[in-house]
DNA sequence: AGCTATTTTAAACGCGTGTTTGAATTAGGG
DNA sequence: CCCTAATTCAAACACGCGTTTAAAATAGCT
């Protein structure tokens, strides 16, 4: 495995679970058994090696998603928010497939990106991957098209913040369930939990 | 105004702003005008100094909390989920006459608190402030028994996703949505905005 | 006023951080 | 085999961090 990859590995577990302020490059190599210095050599900074983390990811995950999306857009007439969401299911399940725990490492990595770097990772994503905002809004448009557009910009935020601060802590609240509730439960299990929870919110009865 | 409150104060902005970790002592003090080792004189450490700041407005939130949710199970047979949401509302906007903008800033601090430090606070408040994690159970599980206490603690933990990761960014996401939507956007707006859509999560049907 | 306890101050300490350097090592093609 | 380019390596750099120190200033009490 190259050096790149040893690298690559190594990072993207300790930023999931320790952020990416909390991780030191020394902690990251010492993981990955390569030099202090490689980091710098490959990647240029410990920025970009955050950029390259989750473009692994984003680039595997968002042709599925934005097809998945398109699909919804173009077959249903009329989806309902529980397919728009569910939508998401198969392509982020597909990331395990792509690596172990794929799943989850990436929902946690997208809740850190969110939180750490005031926002610097909302910027990259937004930008480098549009494609996937678009679609989203569009599905989620034509399944609850009498939301105006104001109404439907602060329930998705509502929405990513469900998803992203669930994942971006679910290794301890997972732990917490299977002591306290004494069944096993796994990532998976989670994502079908949660669906029903945000198609409802964003579904809520508008009032005004 | 005492070092200790000039302290305090220069310190919960930077913190809800920049987050537990992004904030510096040396920043906290020179923003306060006073000497950096005035923070380890009067609080004996940086991490004293944030359960401080938390406490200062916890102590002023809890007790209102408390009895507006202990208020709900004595009066009502069957509460409804936007009543028992609903809440919060009043408990939550005094903290705005205790402090200006003291309910923004609370909301952030919060979402800081569970997303920084890999999660001391979380520990420091369920540990300090139980009454209120009872009393809201207790009020949410009145509303609606039919959900089982596991239902109940991933509900309930998106529900504190959605209101802490919508703080904890609501700054930038009420500057997007003043630009976009061309409306003055407050704290309280959002708080009204979120409370229908977590009461609809929360009651969402049971797929099992 | 004088003494004591409290508070403020400037300076430094030790440590960990991301990054850079320049030499040593390894690979790969002519 | 040899030369060159790519990679690895140990070491150091400059900086910011939380914390500590001990002297100076201030406050409060008799």
């Amino acid at each position: 495995m190259s050096t790149k990859t040893k690298i690559l590995n190594a990072a993207e577990l300790l930023f999931a679970d320790k952020g990416f302020n909390g991780t030191s490059l020394r902690e990251i190599t010492s993981q990955a058994e390569v030099n202090l210095a490689a980091v710098n050599y490959h990647f240029g900074s410990k920025k970009e090696l955050i950029k390259a983390v989750m473009s692994r990811y984003m680039n595997e995950l968002s042709p599925r998603l934005e097809s998945a999306l398109h699909a919804i857009c173009v077959d249903e007439v009329k989806p309902t928010l529980n397919e728009v969401f569910s939508a998401f299911l198969d392509p982020l399940l597909h990331l395990n497939t792509f690596k172990d725990n794929g799943t989850s490492t990436f929902l946690q990595l997208l809740g850190r990106g969110f939180t750490d770097n005031q926002g610097f990772l909302r910027w990259f994503l937004t930008t480098q991957y549009p494609g996937v905002f678009t679609n989203f809004t569009q599905a989620v448009n034509k399944a609850y098209p009498e939301l105006s557009s104001e109404e439907m910009f602060w329930r998705l935020h509502f929405t990513m913040g469900t998803i992203v601060f669930t994942m971006s802590s679910s290794d301890a609240l997972i732990d917490i369930a299977q002591n306290d509730f004494d069944r096993k439960v796994d990532i998976a299990g989670v994502i079908k939990q949660v669906i029903p929870y945000v198609a409802a919110g964003v579904a809520a009865p508008i009032i005004r």
